[in-house]
DNA sequence: TTTTTTCTACGAAAAAATTCGTAAATAAGT
DNA sequence: ACTTATTTACGAATTTTTTCGTAGAAAAAA
């Protein structure tokens, strides 16, 4: 399973966020919204692994490269989200989001999208027999 | 923050869920459970690194030490779920909800408790609102 | 043109996390 | 008693991740 590390994951982050970037793009970004606060070669480096693993591709028909993600956002999300799930949480969804809309005062019109969601997962898993205890 | 790395979160969870024990014990539930299989002074090492870092307390009166959590449960999840909103969703907490139940592996039991827990805050938030859809 | 800046490539150092081997002490088994 | 097994302590090797320095090419500025 592709499992990016903690510094890939902030560079994707940039990149699904802002599009193609080149590592100069990318490495303000860094700079800017976190306090990773680290040089311009590290960024560069990290970048260059992540495309040897795959995790990026680029253009480099300019000097300056265009990186782009080869992975979708949601796939990754996926991975990251059932592995925590997992050691986090026993794989406990529901303990997750408890503890998640406890902490967050998340506002009512995501609380009612979230809530029509699973009505409409329910209502999609009715079909077969019901689990109910 | 507290932050514990991947294996020694593997060992909190064993401890949270079996209570106090030996290494030996924490050892062949890791080996056990997972594909992890590590020797046994590696699991041994770790568990006096996380005593020293805090992370577990021991009990000494006898050859065999016991050891236990000396954090709880519920503070490190919170600690790892804000930190995980943060970098694979960027701090939207909805997002990582639905990309959650999106997720057809979570089953009804836990869609349901997710659901009378969102019926649960939004009573909270607005008394007068439905109480049933 | 000459100087300065910007970029990539590359190697390797530094830091963090994981792994294990060995020795000494205690306990258990025979 | 003596042999084997279990446990801790400790140091260090290994692996993974992160960091950066240096060099050379290309571009931009002066």
């Amino acid at each position: 399973m592709i499992k990016p590390t903690e510094s890939e994951l902030e560079i994707l982050q940039v990149l699904w966020s802002e599009g193609p970037s080149t590592v100069r793009v990318v490495h303000e970004k860094l700079s800017g919204d976190r306090q990773k606060e680290v040089g311009y070669t590290t960024t560069l480096k990290l970048m260059q692994i992540m495309l040897e693993k795959g995790l990026l591709l680029r253009d480099e028909s300019q000097r300056t490269h265009i990186y782009r993600t080869s992975v979708e956002e949601s796939a990754i999300r996926q991975g990251l989200l059932q592995r925590f799930v997992d050691t986090a949480f026993r794989g406990s969804a529901s303990q997750l989001v408890l503890e998640l809309l406890g902490q967050h005062q998340t506002d009512a019109h995501e609380l009612e999208a979230i809530r029509q969601l699973i009505d409409r997962i329910e209502q999609e898993g009715d079909r077969s027999a019901d689990q109910q205890k």
